[in-house]
DNA sequence: AGATTTAGTTATATCTCATAACTGTTATGT
DNA sequence: ACATAACAGTTATGAGATATAACTAAATCT
């Protein structure tokens, strides 16, 4: 921990230390989503998506047939928020809950042909996105940065990786 | 894209695919910062403090005489959501809010000893908590995975590190 | 058949985060 | 100097994300 100035008085624009905090990964983490969320929601805004309704509607459209606990599970979230989520992308036409015929309490998501398109086109632009936004780091570090990053999230970072 | 079966229907433990989206940085530092994130709170619970608290409380530890606006601009937020989050330290008595003598408008906040106190606790804890989270990843994974974090945060990527 | 579990839903509460509008204070500009 | 603009902090408000409890209907288990 270090302080800015000895009469504990920093000016107006003398620059704010986060010298504690940079020791995180946690914290740069963070602070890079922040970047990479905000570039997200721009450009979702368009397609009147939002980070999670895209990601419910990719996953739909890649994962025909699947139902909302499964969804639920794949996306981390409780099966409850879920519910508003699939009522606007099903009012909206992007997607049908049809009725599992071997198990009527539940609905087999489908994403319609609206919701296939519009989930084609978003893909598009979120590539290109994060291509602009990642450009100048190379392949290399891109493919290090996911690697670890996949180590993190699957709790796994005690043991080598493949 | 691809899809899970010919028939459309997954079974009900079918895993479900996420191929489309392990193309995106993005989608896998969301899932990382989750895991970080969960590790985090658990960590703080115990101090009663969030991460949002905790933040601003290193930031004032480390920046003794900062103001609202400043510490709003650091933790990248609208100075009316700060505003909560202070009472609360501020009623906890965490920190104080000093009247800047040469500018009545503002405050310039302190740590107090108590504050200070827990501020040092907590950070060691957090420090030994995502120690063990990062348990296997080693030095120079590390040391990259907050270099390209920094690069994209800084909006960065473009141009090569120092 | 009766009890338990599961799928989806409703209701509710908290946290995060953004905007507009207000008070009081400082800075500007003529 | 005085009117106007800019600024610090606050209040009010709303959207969005996330968690839990409790409910309905249907499947499963004994």
């Amino acid at each position: 921990m270090k302080n800015a100035t000895a009469t504990s008085l920093p000016s107006r624009d003398a620059p704010v230390s986060d010298a504690t905090l940079r020791v995180f990964v946690g914290y740069h983490m963070k602070r890079a989503f922040n970047v990479i969320q905000a570039d997200l929601s721009r450009t979702l805004a368009p397609f009147d998506l939002r980070m999670l309704t895209y990601t419910a509607l990719v996953l739909i459209v890649d994962n025909p047939g699947l139902r909302q606990s499964q969804l639920a599970a794949a996306m981390d979230m409780e099966r409850p928020n879920l519910v508003v989520l699939l009522d606007e992308l099903e009012a909206r036409a992007l997607i049908t809950r049809d009725r599992v015929p071997t198990d009527r309490r539940a609905y087999a998501l489908r994403a319609t042909l609206a919701g296939t398109q519009l989930c084609k086109q978003a893909v598009s632009a979120v590539t290109s996105h994060e291509e602009r936004l990642l450009d100048g780091i190379d392949k290399d570090a891109r493919a290090a940065l996911i690697a670890t990053l996949r180590r993190i999230e699957t709790g796994h970072a005690k043991e080598e990786s493949a």
